[in-house]
DNA sequence: GATGAATGAGCGTTCATTCAT
DNA sequence: AATGAATGAACGCTCATTCAT
């Protein structure tokens, strides 16, 4: 009643917002996101959410710009205790699949969402959000200098080992992956193969 | 009673919408898609497209049907020419990625709604598009008998694949593929990749 | 029951929303016009408005349209009869008058809206509407070839003796005149001065 | 309580705020008018609007209050310096023209809304308003006593007056004069023939 | 087999205004 | 004197769907 310290319930409705449709769409998803259904999910006026973030798309965007720092910081993180390159590489495929995995509301925003249908979001955020691809490139590079892998072309390379940890996500957020398969079985596997893919190859394929 | 209307074409409506509504989902996507919009493209009223199909939902499992059916004729020919099972495999990949870039309406809704939002999609059909997912199963299991490739479960490295494919035509539908790299290049290397995931690895990882 | 000719209460609903817009448009005006009160109104729903005009504008350039085929009517008709070009000059700026008070809600939506508010009437409609103006123009010219007015261009004496007549008729309908001031006295010596601005004059001035 | 903000013009927000609207009037026009971009506008709080003017009418009112004041102003000062009544009704339709051209902002609120629409306009400033009549009607008088008029009853005429120049501004300011007549001159007109519809009449019309 | 008429629910957004501070 | 937080009502419009014919 007296002072209200930083993360009182007073004030940080901004916070109750992202919060909340963070919430919703992982329960109903993007297409079924509404001002109207958020604001009645925090019990406030739909108008409310207006003081705070310009429109729906604004309201997004910053969840997207959240959901992009984290995911720098988990990938940070996971690349620092890393011995070396094959290690840290492993170690950025299992920590972007557990962000994904721990945070589909953000995954959803953030990689499923054709750009198209999210319209103008800023490019200098774009370019932000390209710079977690970055980790996965340098790390191959420092690989491929160490003679550990047989790639061509480090930044090729990031995007495909990307494209292989996204379909993994997707599938797995979709419910698409064989009941009869054990999640984390699955994970592991994936990943395995995608550091192999890497590697210099035996025979030529 | 006498003339059909004015279309050459007499009496299949039904085949007239489904191919109008694959036209507008490549055209406008999911998101865009209305039964009025369909109805107005075939020059029909709406009212008649729910002669054909019980509603939004039935007519878009109807479009994944074809969808799962061409694909699985097209992975059937691609496998069918191949003389050892990784040129197999690697026909398989091709075929899948070309399928997505080709077909990018059929994809998005076989691929990339999330069944809990698209109601009750029949379970037996789910059954019959995971029959997709066998062909990469029996190849991989071939490989490995024949001691090709170092996997340890035909079934999950299948999914494994899949899930790789999938990312990579995703990415390549998003547009969210880094516009240096060059596109075939791309999805070359991601099948390289993924193929010599599969291979019996130099040293463990 | 039987049959439905063509005033029946059966399928003119476009009727019966074009004449509910009027009536709102008198009683509540241009500004607090909305689909959904037209729609209460005719105890429909806001949507069936739709199934009729393409949106709210398209349902006002009908109205305009319609009021101005009116007032073109009334006009020629007024001009009919006259004997010679004074009288007939009087007679039009009478209809325009006459029409302007009886029919307020055509006047406010033909003549007091500012074109920037009222989006994209079509031009072509616009060249119609001016058309009305031309009655005016044709009487003057004639008359000043028969010596009996002394202005030095149809088109511009036209046009002012328009902005006359709109002016009288825009206070009246704001109820801005002077109580004290006799309706039918008010109307007469504006017409009459109207007229006797465009003799030929006593004194230059 | 120290510094008052960084304004130069200490206090007078009342001030700010009567301008503000005004320039906004002109820029977006009466219907796009909101206390938000007001408050917007001036870089204060919309509540602080509040603090000077009961609500949205209540400062429309005193800057209808205005503009009537310095139209009251202007044509005075017109009138002051003519040396015959027709000089003088010429000076006083001309400067009402001019007015209305230079200050549609208070031109459209004070002559264009519709009262009944504007709530509650208080009487007492209709009745100072109406003053501003009170010049045509005075000169009108005048010009009769000389026998330079024809007119029944000064009151009236200076209604219809009133009616004509009203008629030409909204015209003009509603860009509906046709666009190959010159300004200058259907202005010109305009006024030549309000003052030679008083007249004395050649002929009974 | 096909339609026209109709609708309730919902969309993102803006508005003038209030109230506690 | 000034504000930030909040709101109910309304806006034009689109949607999938139903029903009588």
């Amino acid at each position: 009643m007296s002072e209200q310290s930083e993360s009182g319930e007073n004030g940080d409705l901004r916070r109750k917002i992202l919060d909340t449709t963070r919430h919703l769409l992982v329960r109903e998803g993007y297409q079924n996101l509404s001002m109207r259904k958020i604001a009645d999910a925090i019990g406030y006026s739909a108008t409310s959410i207006y003081l705070h973030f310009d429109g729906k798309d604004a309201l997004l965007h910053a969840l997207i710009h959240e959901g992009m720092m984290q995911l720098h910081e988990e990938l940070e993180e996971a690349a620092e205790y890393a011995e070396d390159p094959v290690q840290c590489l492993r170690a950025l495929c299992r920590q972007f699949i557990d962000f994904g995995l721990a945070n589909p509301e953000y995954y959803e925003i953030m990689f499923q969402l054709r750009p198209e249908r999210m319209e103008r979001y800023p490019p200098e955020k774009y370019r932000q959000a390209r710079s977690n691809l970055d980790f996965f490139g340098r790390v191959l590079e420092e690989g491929e200098e160490q003679g550990m892998f047989g790639i061509e072309d480090a930044k090729v390379s990031a995007s495909t080992i990307w494209a292989s940890l996204h379909g993994t996500v997707s599938l797995l957020l979709a419910d698409r992956v064989d009941v009869s398969i054990e999640r984390e079985r699955f994970i592991e596997t994936a990943i395995r193969q995608s550091i192999q893919g890497c590697r210099r190859p035996t025979v030529s394929s």
